[in-house]
DNA sequence: ATAACTGCAAAAGTTTTGCAATCGG
DNA sequence: CCGATTGCAAAACTTTTGCAGTTAT
């Protein structure tokens, strides 16, 4: 069967343009990244090309199954290739995205099936913690701060309990 | 020490307000809540306190460590007791917010620290998946479909790889 | 009294929609 | 050619900000 992404449209009497090849290959090179990274990516090499257009052909995307998306702690979701399976680990300090493989999972998936009949999408998660370089900031003690998240008030009421 | 909100915002020189307890009741009482469930919740009984004032407030108490919030999957962040620590599971098929204790994950955490130097933060994550019901309906074969999440998109192109 | 707090209106940011022009097959 | 696709402008939302009036202490 036909893989490529014009084959993939021309099943569904859709069409191949520029502008869909573009946003797939800004995909596949950004890892993860939000409509707007996307959006600017394309227009590095097609400034014409509008966001809506982006948003669009995301949406497009993730409906033939090549790219999905993931939401992982502030605003905007992030789409990445759908094929690029992986736990997402977030540090809410900085930003940073981690990848590890899905199979870290694997046993708590055994578990919400066991227990709740739940079953884990591991690829769709973003699990959210400190990385490692922030994590050995704060511990060295450098107190700085440049995200929304709540750790620090976490913290400072982590002995309320 | 006093544990009560009107303590906690006078040790920061901050004011209790009628708002400020209407909100964090309804965070209470919703248990996992949007800024926009919070306030329909608090208008119930005080219809003039404005969206603006819960937004503040959430903010507030979040800043205080009473609330936390966290990401579980499409727009809108939910609020929480900070206290009511659990890892949130959420069917992306439905929307249902299931529980699971943090307990869950500490098999994770360990592995993600050893090997990445990644310290999880276990209460601010949202697993997504297909709960218990969901799958019932999936597997007795009806394909029905009302949330925004791509797990159809996903399971479509399962084969193509 | 007086500084914190609130409500309102407006701004800012993001995503969606309507439509005429364009372009792929 | 014909209908899918695009770009633009405007709409629809969600969240933030500025300010004058109100209220807790």
């Amino acid at each position: 069967m036909d893989t490529s992404l014009k084959g993939t449209l021309h099943k569904r009497g859709l069409r191949m343009t520029p502008q869909r090849q573009l946003v797939l290959d800004a995909v596949r090179d950004l890892g993860h990244a939000t409509p707007e990274q996307v959006c600017t990516r394309v227009q590095a090499t097609a400034p014409a090309v509008n966001i809506t257009t982006v948003y669009r052909t995301l949406d497009l995307l993730e409906e033939l199954g090549v790219v999905r998306h993931a939401h992982l702690g502030h605003g905007a979701p992030t789409y990445s290739e759908h094929q690029h399976r992986h736990v997402h680990l977030v540090c809410h300090r900085c930003g940073r995205v981690d990848e590890a493989p899905t199979e870290l999972l694997s046993g708590v998936a055994e578990r919400t099936q066991a227990d709740l009949g739940f079953r884990l999408d591991a690829t769709h998660v973003a699990l959210s913690g400190t990385c490692a370089d922030c994590a050995a900031e704060h511990d060295a003690g450098t107190p700085d701060h440049e995200h929304d998240e709540n750790d620090a008030a976490a913290r400072a009421v982590e002995g309320d309990r």
